[in-house]
DNA sequence: TGATAACCGAGACGGTACGTCCTGTCTTGAG
DNA sequence: CTCAAGACAGGACGTACCGTCTCGGTTATCA
């Protein structure tokens, strides 16, 4: 897994940013499972050890890949820091503000570019759990910190219950768009978001 | 995929079980991936054309063996009817009966039985659309159902509010839930179900 | 190795044959080692299980071609036995028959369909002790005993000494030859041959 | 090839060493084929390119590491000549001599140091020209001349015809000798390498 | 007595082939 | 016509080596 990969001085850059398009391209194009080692070597130029002496996967290959592209995409390339310092917006609305950005998630998980490796690496870690902790690890827990640190200012400003546990409580809006996304079982919208926010912060029971 | 597959008369009865056994022990034992067609025949006792010629992919045949075994563990094998009965109990307390079915729910997921199958079936659905359609018709809609049908009879006895969409009301802790077990974020506990449903009821502004 | 080679029924004679072929081929074109198994399956139109499935190497492979390349070429096709009725002639001039003989095998071996097989199995039976043992017993043996056969027919007829081991005493002009032939360490013409003949017949000592 | 191999007065006289003790000890333990480059650079302590600088070739390689093998062992290491004075000796019996000489090489090639490396310089020189000549011309050579000159001077005595010609004539024992090292095809024994002598001198014909 | 160039170990690289595993199709012979 | 059995063409797997190519770190001349 990538957590243990040897990080050696002599690797060779061009290599690596090779493969990375490459592995997203094909899975773009072909889809996850018809995506292989082998075919990402030879688009990628690159022989097939090559791949195997820096990653154990096809898996393992794309959640880097995956993870340099949420990375790159997120900066302006001139002047690139080392790691982004995203924040949910607090605009005093709770409401607002979570709606506006689960909106943006819509909006993200419906990108053609996202959307093929999200599933991809979402699937696999269902079933193999190393890469699954990985995948949490690296790619959905710092968005739920923003979260649970927006709904923790939240509570500072009296806007939700004090006694609440922020990492439950942002799961009530948080994981029923992720499970209709990954399971199809319903439209995908706005107004279904906003829905959501609506039904959480104000519970299901007449008030 | 199993809507399109023959109904013969001719089909032997001996090798469709056979085959879910195979199947099911397969992947509990060696896990999913590594479950192939072959060595489900191969263990069936059964010629590779035999499952070929019934269902068209291993998550084919997964996913009837599992409807297969769920059908069968809620039945009495004495005297089986055609479709269960069930329903979530109506005590008139909303929040207790779904505590309790929720608690069941977390003891059905843990049971070694069901998990690899489970999340084999989810993992494919994730990737492959046409059979994460099947997964959800046959598998989890009629479940959610019933979690619309009680969220329904709450809002006829007042117990929530009547402007609610139930099918989206109910996804405020089922969606939690399943988002734990498939991510494995966190402990999967009664604590964390009787929480998910306090929250869901009262909302998480303050009242 | 092609003496425990399962010998199944269910066999595909095209198969057989266009591996044949195309080993021949790629030798002949190529040489030995650059022949790999993946390019005698790629041009045969074959799987490469169908070749690992009965033969246990590049060198059986080859082995069986060659048997079959000279059984065929030594048989009229229309009519085919089951073994060859080959004899050295025998008349009475043991010289003349024995110097017709290995003229015959020297253009043989200068015949470009089998000097690359017969180099390769050659080499690689001085190295690998099973290979080598049955390319003596099936592709030399035979000869070697007509060789013998007519010694001992010469013996009787009074040729030459009846205290000779023929086994022995046909070395004296067949390892000669083939030692030439492949080390390449002197000219291989019918003057050589003859010489050898004779060297043999009268002997080094002077008479 | 060895022969246009720069000749380097920086070259490390301890790597050689390391990679010839490793070429041999590697041929005798695993075999030639399974014997790779990189194996002897890795048993060597030696880079790969630092073979590849020198040699051009695995077979290269053990070419040189045997003959420096044999050069060594012929030699005292004390007092190392250039080149060894070697000659087949004349006891005024030359069948004796020529049976004394080839039972020490009978034993030689059963000296396992010895036949690992032979047959597999052997074999690869039957299928690649280039080293078969250099084998010859390095290995073979030397040891075929003296027999010739044994033979000449056996000539000028009247203990073998003169009018034969003495490279032919040598063959007569020695090539079956060699053929049945190479293909095992008999045993290799005294008694054999004394009656090859004894044929060969007197022929096959009654007298 | 440095400077500098070749050699050295190490090992990454683009490749080729290996021998195995599995896919989905096809064929055979028994029931 | 179904079934068990299993051969078939195909394709990907993960591994082993090939021969080439840097990379720093010694040597060992010669300037």
């Amino acid at each position: 897994m990538s957590t243990t990969k040897p990080v050696h001085k002599r690797r060779s850059e061009k290599s690596r940013r090779a493969i990375y398009d490459a592995a997203l391209a094909l899975v773009a194009e072909v889809g996850y499972p018809r995506t292989t080692v082998e075919g990402i070597a030879a688009r990628a130029g690159v022989g097939k050890q090559t791949i195997y002496r820096w990653w154990s996967s096809k898996a393992d290959v794309l959640l880097e890949a995956f993870l340099d592209l949420a990375y790159e995409s997120g900066q302006d390339p001139e002047q690139r820091q080392e790691q982004p310092e995203y924040a949910i917006p607090d605009t005093g609305d709770l409401a607002a503000d979570l709606k506006a950005v689960l909106r943006a998630t819509v909006d993200e998980l419906r990108d053609p570019r996202f959307e093929g490796p999200s599933r991809a690496l979402a699937a696999e870690g269902v079933v193999d759990e190393e890469l699954g902790r990985a995948v949490v690890a690296k790619l959905l827990e710092p968005s739920l910190q923003l979260y649970a640190d927006r709904l923790r200012a939240a509570q500072d400003a009296g806007e939700i219950r004090p006694d609440l546990d922020p990492r439950i409580a942002l799961e009530l809006f948080v994981s029923p768009l992720a499970q209709r996304w990954l399971q199809r079982t319903a439209p995908f919208s706005y107004e279904y978001t906003d829905t959501l926010v609506d039904y959480a912060l104000h519970g299901l029971a007449p008030r």
